[in-house]
DNA sequence: TTTAATTAACCCAAATTTGGGTTAAGGTTT
DNA sequence: AAACCTTAACCCAAATTTGGGTTAATTAAA
């Protein structure tokens, strides 16, 4: 089974990695979310791992910023 | 952006090889539920591609099916 | 064929995600 | 200092996921 802890894990791991991922394209929390087609309140929430994003959020996310949404597993 | 056409065929993918995977090891719907600590209910609609699974939920699989979660993003 | 096992297809309610808005807080620039 | 940009932190409502249940349909086994 997943603790909640390594869940908690998961999460804020992804959420550093789109964070560094959106920094090194230098573009804003805004502008990725406008990019992305999704809520500016997603992508805050997501890169402080504060919800269980779904998989097409991520693949929306990793074609807005130009990478695989794999990019987003690389580290976990 | 993501048509709505493509993410069908992502959700329908990914569910197969959810699929792929269980049979290989020979597991039912309900078992890897069980396993997974998850509802049946998902199991069977995830891997007819019927919603936007979580990563979270997905990870939880994974490890129930003694696979990296990747694993299930193979092919797409 | 009959029975059993598995999966699909529903219903409903609860929990969570998601979006849209505002305001506060933190930096940076001028 | 002020003005500005960016992010955090809320609120609320809508949409979706998730779980728990039942029943039908499909498939496998006896």
């Amino acid at each position: 089974m997943l603790t909640k802890s390594e869940e908690n894990k998961i999460l804020t791991e992804l959420g550093k990695r789109v964070r560094e991922l959106r920094e090194q394209k230098n573009v804003t929390q805004y502008n990725l979310a406008t990019d992305a087609e999704i809520s500016k309140n997603q992508v805050g929430r997501l890169e402080r791992g504060e919800y269980k994003v779904s998989i097409i959020t991520l693949v929306k996310l990793g074609k807005a910023l130009d990478v695989d949404f794999r990019e987003f597993f690389k580290y976990l």
